[in-house]
DNA sequence: TAGTTTATGATATTCATTTTCAATTGTCAA
DNA sequence: TTGACAATTGAAAATGAATATCATAAACTA
């Protein structure tokens, strides 16, 4: 089963309907897997092959998407909520956030084992998910001639 | 020299001056120590002590302790900034936040070694800061009596 | 204390996101 | 294939946290 049968049977599932709309936003997102888009990002690439779409739409979707587990949604401290594919089942990659000029570098992986044994042990805390995120200063915003 | 004389100076250095707000707003923000308070909600614990204060008086106050680095700004994906005092001089505490009850637990020591090293290597990116939460369950929540 | 500069409070504004609601569309049983 | 009915949509208004504006007030400093 691939990826647009999976789509279709999770709506399914949970009895929502298939719209052109929802297809779209999907392709959009799919189209840009190595992406981290925000809202309005995905409303402006979704117009070029939908004019007619609501920006409610995109929102309320992008909700939904969430929910089914289709994609993850994601916050870079800029004001805005960003969406990236769901990769894989146990979303271990982290982000890398550059000071300057604001480029996002996956770091795949998670060398979380330590703390995370430290965090169930010690604080008796069941954990589901993380979020980690590093900021400092990407390659090229460190040589000398930027 | 305690902390107040501290702040003080660190107003002066830049030409900031002291004010009844900006005093009793650090006074708030010292008295709740242990806590993770948003903007309104320190709003409203300074109108206590002082009720003519505007909330915008607030707001900019709060930036203006994050720049002094009196405050850290934290944000804890509720659509609200949250601040805390800026405890030991190299932030190294991450968040447990429950997803039953919204408790945050406070986890001391850092255990990022490993997983900082694997990134200033791999991918020659310099860190400044980290930004680590963790969601799951709390001990109480995880508890049949819930 | 006067003079200069910074800060404040009230209010308006911004901006991302959510809500509302009438009109449209997808699904499915007949 | 159709009709009934629930789910969905788009346009527009509403929300809510944060920021900007601006006249007035308070702090600093010589
Ligand atoms: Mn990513
Ligand atoms: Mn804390
Ligand atoms: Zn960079
Ligand atoms: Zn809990």
């Amino acid at each position: 089963m691939n990826e647009i049968e999976k789509f279709k049977e999770k709506l399914k599932d949970k009895g929502y309907k298939l719209t052109t709309q929802r297809r779209v936003i999907l392709d959009v997102i799919m189209e840009n897997r190595d992406k981290h888009l925000s809202s309005e990002e995905i409303y402006d690439l979704v117009r070029l092959k939908y004019p007619e779409i609501g920006l409610a739409t995109v929102y309320r979707t992008l909700q939904l998407f969430e929910e089914l587990g289709i994609v993850y949604k994601l916050n870079f401290d800029d004001g805005r909520n960003r969406y990236e594919l769901y990769h894989n089942e146990n979303h271990q990659h982290h982000h890398l956030i550059c000071l300057k000029c604001g480029a996002v570098i996956e770091m795949e992986g998670d060398l979380l084992e330590n703390l995370e044994e430290a965090i169930e042990e010690t604080k008796d805390f069941e954990i589901i998910d993380h979020n980690v995120k590093f900021f400092g200063y990407c390659s090229k915003c460190r040589s000398r001639y930027n």
